[in-house]
DNA sequence: GGTGAAATAAGGGTTAC
DNA sequence: GTAACCCTTATTTCACC
């Protein structure tokens, strides 16, 4: 399912469930206009194509105490294929990594990661993140303030 | 509701429905071995104390043609309190931007940001975030590959 | 529309302090 | 006693064909 149909109702669709997506299929179909029975078929097809990749909840990270956000930068010794692929794999496995990008420009990667207090970043950035392979050096910023944090793509 | 119970159910609630909220009631119920009616109670307190945020559907941004993300560092000319005031209200009609932070060090800000294409990201930061009054110097790093991209709080 | 399943509401039992 | 937790049953609402 490659060049699926993006319609205006599909993107209308799009945008409701990514801002509320515990909404009924029948409360959804009102909104946009059509029948409960064709909504829902829409909604399947926008899932098995892939489009609609997850459902998930999002909580309030301060109030499970997760105080620190941080981004870091990191630069690499070198640049080889296998270094990277070594890096990617070590990545994935640490759990306060929320997202981690390969990016264009001086800095190799960008981190974002969240723990509970300082000490925890201290902790993660010593025992388990500088021990990965091939890291050269690290820069981080810590986060005074969110001012924006949504998931949902502008459609 | 402040200090409201997070013992090791709730936690595990809050693990499977940020994994997966389409679950059904009774589907999570079977997981964490409590009655569908005790454990739809435990939500909606997870819900009404605002642990639980939002249910979103998260999309594919590549299948909807957002093909660049980009991180944008920003400083200000200056840092009284009303020009920060003022950058936040501004930023935050910017559905390109995803995420916005306030930080600690040299750079004042840093943006996610996702466009459709390499021109629309030109155009946006020309047009519509180095408007913004008060905005000294931006620096952009457009991801090359994400190599992580979660929205689940490890807990 | 109809059917089966699921969410929600109501009421009661058990244990710990 | 009372507060917190959990269960069962009954009713309504919804997904799905």
């Amino acid at each position: 399912m490659k060049g699926m149909q993006l319609d205006d109702t599909n993107l209308k669709i799009l945008r409701i469930l990514q801002d509320d997506a515990s909404l009924t299929n029948q409360e959804l179909s009102n909104r946009i206009g059509l029948s409960p029975a064709t909504t829902l078929e829409r909604v399947k097809k926008l899932e098995q194509a892939g489009i609609i990749r997850k459902y998930t909840a999002l909580v309030d990270e301060k109030k499970l105490n997760k105080h620190i956000k941080a981004y870091i930068f990191i630069t690499m010794k070198e640049h080889s294929n296998q270094s990277l692929i070594e890096f990617n794999k070590r990545i994935k496995d640490l759990p306060e990594v929320l997202e981690c990008c390969r990016l264009a420009g001086e800095k190799d990667y960008i981190l974002k990661v969240i723990v509970d207090n300082i000490e925890d970043f201290e902790l993660f950035t010593r025992t388990r993140l500088t021990t990965i392979p091939g890291i050269d050096k690290t820069s981080s910023s810590i986060v005074l303030a969110s001012i924006v944090d949504r998931t949902d793509i502008p459609l």
